[in-house]
DNA sequence: CATGAATGAGTATTCATTCAT
DNA sequence: AATGAATGAATACTCATTCAT
């Protein structure tokens, strides 16, 4: 369960660091960034720790690292995806199964990235790494409602900001609850639609 | 800062563990779960390791006394409120007023209790103390939205248990997200009242 | 298992005592000298912790009484009995009589026993009180082997000082050792009568 | 008295081991096992606490490493010597011999095989690991008692195993106990020989 | 690059003992 | 006599980090 992968002597200092940075974030979901040791790091990258050392200079650096890594793979996942030419609804679609992909694909990303937004409340680092993305994530469905209410496809009194808060904040909070099957998020998504559509306008 | 409060030599063991649970809270706040010493809990509350230990055992039965003692605190602020005799609408606002009193005048139990879900994943005394106060404040939640929908305030097609958990986890999100500002929050509310309300229903 | 037996709230100083010593010797054959703790002992003589220092200052005491507490057992059970007017066959009979009956029904005697000699090595005080005991056990034995050479009853070269070391040393290892059935037990005193009797002597 | 002896920065695994074994075994001596603390043991061999930590990861396993130690040199002491060749009445003055070897050379030896047999009682590993040393013992004491009485050096009615059994506990208590000089075990190993011997042989 | 050995500063917990009531 | 509360000094063990090779 816990044994080391590597089968290879030497690897480039990248891609030891991509293996530290996967091992790292395996290790979060299983026991927490608190739990988090660098010597089970080290013994599951399958090197000894002072090599981890030699790549990874200290466990804020560490920390840093895996950081970058989970909003990578974030962002990849969720949002940057260029969607101008869709409408307004098809983009709010596409939140939703975003969403569903990185939860059921990479369901690790939204622990480790739960963990990390805890810490950010602490980590100056961390917080200068994690906020932006957040609010980036924010700002773009802010603007799909935005669009929204200019078309028409969305309540015209809707407030995109604090909609985009709400959407945003209904789903995660969903993914960390007690029962987040498939089935509800689709209830949730429905309940989100209507939440948000124009009662008035023609069904499209 | 960390500075001891208490000047009494003996207290009754009871006052002892209430001092030790507020002392573990603040830290919590200041340091979060990881950061929890009982070397500094015993230093705050100016007693001897050796103290806190007579009075709590471990770390563990420390960490389910806070958990108990913010549970209790968390309860009283937020549930448990009997409104039967209030309208679906009167209601929802109290719902409003409750989360904002709880931020505005008792921050760190939202601090905390943000703390103690995250642990809760891994803990399963404190999941086991946790989760039922949730399951409780979304199924309050829920039977209002069912009242009113059932007498015509809320949307016909109101979800009640998906739209439960779409205002709390917009809420929560909110008081855990980077600009909790007291107008930010009427905005919020403002937007989760517009998202639930029937637009078809004479205004009250 | 570990439920104070104590039904009474308040016994003469005596009593208490000789409870005292008696629950230090019942945990000592459970978890040896080195697992006592004061707090232990007060729990089975059913008292606080505070109660028990009162009634003996220091562990230190605790263990001198719990080690004339012994002595005296151990002395009323295997040695003090005057037996002169017995031939010496008889008297060596009354030594493994004495020796079974101690095994069998005070079996802890010779566990505390076994604990205190170990620990005499290191402790003045111990060894002040627990020495001469073994010191009379062993000359009331070789005294038995003086007198059988002298009848003709053992061999006429038994030397009785290591004689006695012998016999004591034997009795004792056999009790300590791997399998001390008294089949075993009946085999062992049989080889240690051929031991010392006169090869030349008509059979008693 | 307890000054560092290791003037080396950096030792071999293997060398670390055998000093640190050694250091406890010292230390076993001087406090017994009970008095046994790992920073002791540290400060005596030079090194860190953490670095004994290092070589031994717990407190039981420091036990088993000195139990192995010890055992090894026990057993090239006292047992393993192959002596088939030997007459039985040569074999039983070896046994002398060798005992006294170890009490002369390696007195802590026995000493603190004294301590681990009363431990061993409430530890399986230990016993585990000594018992079958001490068995092996036993054994190999009966049988040249079997060999002896088979061609008529010893008692015919000798019975080798309480026979052995004897002459173990009556060397052991005596090094354990209060006066044990050459002169005296000299007197006890005569007397042992007289125990044994076939009282019709010519004599050897 | 890699590693075995080493370490300083902690970390929760234990225990005999004391004190005020 | 008895006790709840308190404590100083220890105790085994941990962890990120460093260093010589």
């Amino acid at each position: 369960m816990t044994m080391p992968i590597a089968t290879v002597k030497r690897e480039s200092g990248d891609d030891r660091k991509v293996a530290i940075a996967l091992a790292a974030r395996a290790l979060i979901v299983e026991k927490g960034l608190e739990g988090l040791r660098t010597r089970d790091i080290a013994e599951r990258v399958g090197i000894n720790i002072a090599t981890l050392h030699y790549h990874v200079p200290s466990k804020e650096a560490l920390i840093e690292l895996v950081t970058e890594n989970m909003i990578t793979e974030f962002r990849a996942q969720s949002i940057n995806r260029p969607r101008a030419h869709l409408s307004p609804n098809e983009q709010l679609e596409h939140e939703f199964a975003d969403f569903q992909e990185m939860y059921d694909e990479k369901s690790d990303v939204l622990a480790v990235m739960s963990e990390l937004i805890e810490r950010a409340r602490r980590d100056e680092i961390i917080r200068a790494t994690i906020l932006p993305v957040l609010a980036k994530w924010r700002s773009i469905v802010a603007n799909l409602f935005a669009l929204g209410v200019a078309d028409g496809s969305f309540r015209p009194d809707l407030d995109p900001e604090p909609a985009a808060q709400m959407l945003i904040g209904a789903m995660v909070s969903f993914s960390r609850g007690p029962d987040p099957t498939p089935e509800n998020f689709e209830r949730l998504c429905a309940e989100l639609r209507r939440a948000v559509r124009n009662p008035f306008a023609s069904r499209n």
